[in-house]
DNA sequence: CCTATTTTGTTGTAAATACAACGTCATCTT
DNA sequence: AAGATGACGTTGTATTTACAACAAAATAGG
């Protein structure tokens, strides 16, 4: 339990409270902690929810079968990380995508109301929870805005580079781990897997960048 | 000034509020009107700010300009709607797009950090709007999960079917009026515009839509 | 340790796209 | 009204992609 409290203390939406802050919020949240095997729904296309999650350990993916069986892949959800939030609309929308546990995984949820009605006398840091909530939304809408610039370009060379450097920079290294398999980082980007697989071999032919399986490493060549 | 107040009430921000509340919390939260000719700029990427905005007037384009000047467009924002929210984060990261106006515009911007900090005495409905910024930036979430759906097909002529479909869904009728030219729907769908134009021109060949200019009508023929 | 399954790379071909160039028509400006 | 500018459609070509098929390598499961 106590490892999870850590979690929840670097999670966007406790970001500035204390640890026993956090255990009496989570009284007043009622959060419940559910496990999920690898391959199992979080989250199902269709479904209404009414709740925010966070995920404890683990790692999701957040994705899109169409209705042939075409998938493209929106995000990967790693431990700490807040979702479920854009779905918890008043008016209670259906969720767009469906989430997976790409790997057995721990999930805790906070009924929206429960948070966004504060509780007059017994839980001050409250009014924190809800802003910090709205900026998780925020930053998770930067995300979708980064990920626009990724495949809005042209080719798939393009695309690899654009998120390849992306994830550079955020590592502050070269050298970085990505959360996707081929297939995976192809449904991301939304491209062809053969293609791309072919495209990341002539880029490494050409001394750009190096790789083994999701290790990539991007090399001082001057891009472009 | 009284039509500007119809906009706002309409407005996700201020759903749920009366006229008289919302003059009440203008003052609080000391909106500040602007004016914008055709073509300028209301943000620029790369700049700071802390301000969240509602469009009451006109129409504004998020877009983006890449090194080499290819555009791409993130959506197009019409009266009532909320823009910027999803810059406004703590740490002050700079915005990531260009956000121009296409036509004469008036926006009114509100500091966020007046939104988020409760004024305890004065104004009850305080709570609310922090509420209601919420599901701003979570429905904007959803619109750009949506965008990405458009943008995943693989094919020019799935995304014009896939966002004319939902344009259709949004209008609920066949025919209805895009808020983009030619050149600005190629860039909303990261698509080349001569391609899509030649796609287009199929597609009415073939039955499946008619149109003019910016004048769409998806025509009863099963599409696919 | 062996086998089944998954992941990754490779290749060939048909299809789709980007890009450039150009003509027509509409709109704006003076 | 005339010229300039912008929007739209059309066409040809080189480039890029999707798709299918297959082999090699890695991984998982018993």
């Amino acid at each position: 339990m106590r490892e999870f409290i850590e979690v929840l203390k670097n999670s966007a939406l406790f970001e500035g409270t204390e640890e026993h802050e956090i255990i009496s919020m989570l009284k007043c949240l009622q959060g419940k902690g559910k496990k999920y095997g690898k391959g199992e729904y979080v989250l199902r296309a269709g479904e209404m929810s009414v709740s925010v999650s966070i995920l404890l350990k683990g790692r999701l993916l957040i994705q899109n079968d169409d209705y042939w069986g075409n998938r493209s892949i929106v995000n990967s959800i790693g431990p700490g990380e807040v979702f479920g939030e854009a779905y918890a609309v008043p008016a209670g929308k259906p969720v767009l995508n469906d989430v997976v546990a790409q790997e057995q995984s721990l999930v805790m949820s906070f009924d929206l109301s429960k948070i966004l009605t504060t509780c007059p006398t017994a839980c001050p840091f409250h009014s924190r929870i809800i802003k910090n909530l709205f900026f998780a939304v925020s930053k998770k809408n930067q995300l979708l805005v980064e990920k626009l610039w990724h495949i809005s370009r042209r080719t798939t060379r393009e695309k690899l580079i654009s998120y390849l450097s992306q994830e550079a920079a955020r590592n502050g290294s070269g050298s970085f781990t990505i959360p996707f398999n081929r297939q995976q980082l192809a449904d991301f980007l939304f491209v062809d897997r053969s293609a791309m697989s072919a495209e990341l071999g002539k880029m490494r032919e050409q001394g750009l960048i190096e790789f083994e399986r999701n290790k990539f490493t991007l090399l001082n060549k001057r891009v472009r």
